[in-house]
DNA sequence: CTAGATATCCAAAACGTTTTGCACAACGCC
DNA sequence: GGCGTTGTGCAAAACGTTTTGGATATCTAG
């Protein structure tokens, strides 16, 4: 086999590799070109409807890029086209429940403008973190959602949000303006369980804060603080579960809570409380109340059933894609803009009037 | 308009466009080579090591880079390397742990080779998925982890596995031989449940199975079958946790479960059933032994918590993709290939023998 | 019959890299 | 003084598209 690909009308060859036939080389425009007897032009406008194409050429183009299973390059396209309909998604883990959704919410967004998504789980690693952030560099991705408020990596975003099409998710970088930011109502689910807890009653709570580094935290103590005015006292967790036992273990052997609620930065930390409470004997909600924040699903799945803030994730997720989306499709850097979306109390069998 | 691009020196404006200077045209290879007086070749053999150049000439071709800034555009090199080093996903649905474990091995598995992975989230939609298979007959990606077992692509991913790289996650598609394939031991787990029930003392059981279609789901059931030797009422759902609810509390309408354990084929179906054992007043696992399938999260997490086999979800997707991408670095396509990764058997509080 | 419009298709440039063959000079060796 | 060797860097081809300015033939109107 020759190989020989017989330009359309001078005799030039186009030199393939007669060599291996092994690895089959897939077939381009310009094989389906000389095929049909035509330019590389002709089979590009016949598939792209981009200029008109007498019908009976365009039958014949068509016929032979079945035959040949052509299908374009998508590479040489986007570099022709100057980009790649691709995204990147930052997260630090993809498997905590709250980062899935946000990560559906996005990929459902970019797949309706025919965006694709590139999953950049960062583990809280800069380094990884910076590969990532390499791609919109060398622009592979043609923007980024960044979901990861993971602080070292603030001085890079920062050179490089003027440049490229970035979309802040979930939490804002503390310091990092002119952005474009869709994230939860974190102060107004903080003032929610205020309420909620302030009309059962109570007065005296317990709160258990997230690192102070991180502003969504933050927010949700702040609005829960001015909400309940009532005496609270705050104690620092890493929103993990243990966390959430160790402290109200800690307090409980120190002689007593004294308090009639417990609030948890997010679910992990009550599920931690409530067993600490648990193991010292005491009911919940009849001697203390507890409140989360997220709604992850097995917030719903417990006994009692907690009572929590429920986070749209998927909606912050496609919030941010969308967002950003809006801008990369035309070329431009967004402006600073900021999207605050909604949350819900979910009230459940954790809470009720404190004990008389 | 003569495009001519001498700008770093003379005066010169990009010819590119004038008219909106709003937007900067990135440095390209040429400008650095201008602007450092050497060829392209010479840059491009100073960042990629790949000929020796002289000391003098790389740092001042290094330090004009610095100064523009410079980064290679990736899709430039894909274009000429013929290989983008980005795989696909593919997988139902992100937001559920599972896969969500999976996508975590496979993201690891890619980035140990410096591999990037497009997550291909397809909600069982064919439209979706096949946009996705577009992506590696383009050659957008150098490969596929294939992790969703929706049949009717079935057709399509036969035709394209032998010509692309394609590994099969967690799934196996029924009647595709010849494929790279890593799965957990589904008729492994299936057994585990049988003795583990039958040493309770159990001898009747209700079996709530996923859809027929599905191998894994059928090697459970098939492997818990053998081991119990005992009565096994069989109903079929969807692995929703809605499915399990509406069997179950049919059942119990019906005229009575009559079996002391429920065997799930997996842990949201077993929510279902425990949803709807608790409100016909049964106690788990006093009256009823319930066991599921997966070990997501919140099978932990409920109360009482749930026993169930523990799927190596991370593991299979990080085996997959490294086996995948063992052959994709080498331009080959792999040759069929299984690995079967071990599950076990977590024994938690929702099993007990039964009721005398 | 002729000028302009229309239909059809092609050549060449452009996107931004890497790779390869070669040119040229300087050097060491016999 | 000739010859292989080494060091250095360039030109050109190649990757596979899309886009744009023409070129040529055919048609239409006056």
């Amino acid at each position: 086999m020759t190989r020989e690909f017989r330009s359309y009308e001078s005799g030039r060859t186009y030199a393939g590799n007669e060599d291996r036939a092994a690895v089959r080389r897939p077939a381009s425009i310009k094989d389906v070109a000389s095929a049909a007897g035509v330019s590389p032009t002709t089979v590009s406008h016949v598939l792209s409807g981009n200029r008109p194409v007498n019908e009976l050429t365009a039958a014949r183009v068509r016929s032979v890029v079945n035959r040949l299973g052509y299908v374009p390059a998508s590479l040489a396209r986007s570099l022709q086209a100057g980009s790649t309909s691709v995204i990147g998604l930052m997260i630090p883990d993809i498997s905590n429940t709250f980062f899935a959704e946000l990560a559906k919410g996005a990929e459902d967004a970019a797949h309706d403008l025919g965006y694709g998504v590139i999953l950049c789980n960062t583990e809280f690693d800069a380094d990884r973190e910076d590969r990532y952030l390499g791609m919109i560099r060398s622009r592979f991705i043609d923007g980024m959602v960044y979901a990861s408020g993971s602080p070292p990596s603030r001085r890079r975003l920062e050179a490089l949000m003027g440049k490229f099409p970035i979309a802040l998710a979930d939490e804002e970088v503390e310091g990092l303006e002119g952005a474009l930011i869709a994230t939860a109502d974190h102060e107004a689910g903080g003032r929610l369980v205020g309420e909620h807890l302030r009309a059962l009653g109570h007065r005296r709570a317990l709160m258990l804060t997230g690192p102070r580094a991180l502003k969504s935290g933050v927010d949700r103590a702040n609005g829960f603080v001015r909400a309940f005015r009532g005496e609270v006292v705050e104690r620092v967790g890493d929103f993990k579960e243990a966390s959430g036992h160790r402290l109200v273990a800690a307090l409980l052997q120190e002689g007593g809570l004294d308090c009639t609620a417990v609030f948890a930065a997010n679910d992990l930390m009550a599920f931690g409380a409530l067993t600490a409470l648990r193991e010292a004997g005491l009911s919940v909600p009849r001697d203390v109340s507890v409140v989360g924040f997220d709604d992850i699903r097995a917030a719903s799945q417990i006994h009692p059933a907690l009572t929590t803030v429920h986070q749209p994730a998927y909606d912050v997720g496609r919030t941010a894609t969308a967002q950003l989306l809006q801008y990369v499709t035309r070329g431009e850097v967004p402006p600073a803009s900021r999207h605050t979306l909604p949350v819900e109390l979910k009230v459940r069998g954790s809470t009720a009037p404190p004990a008389r």
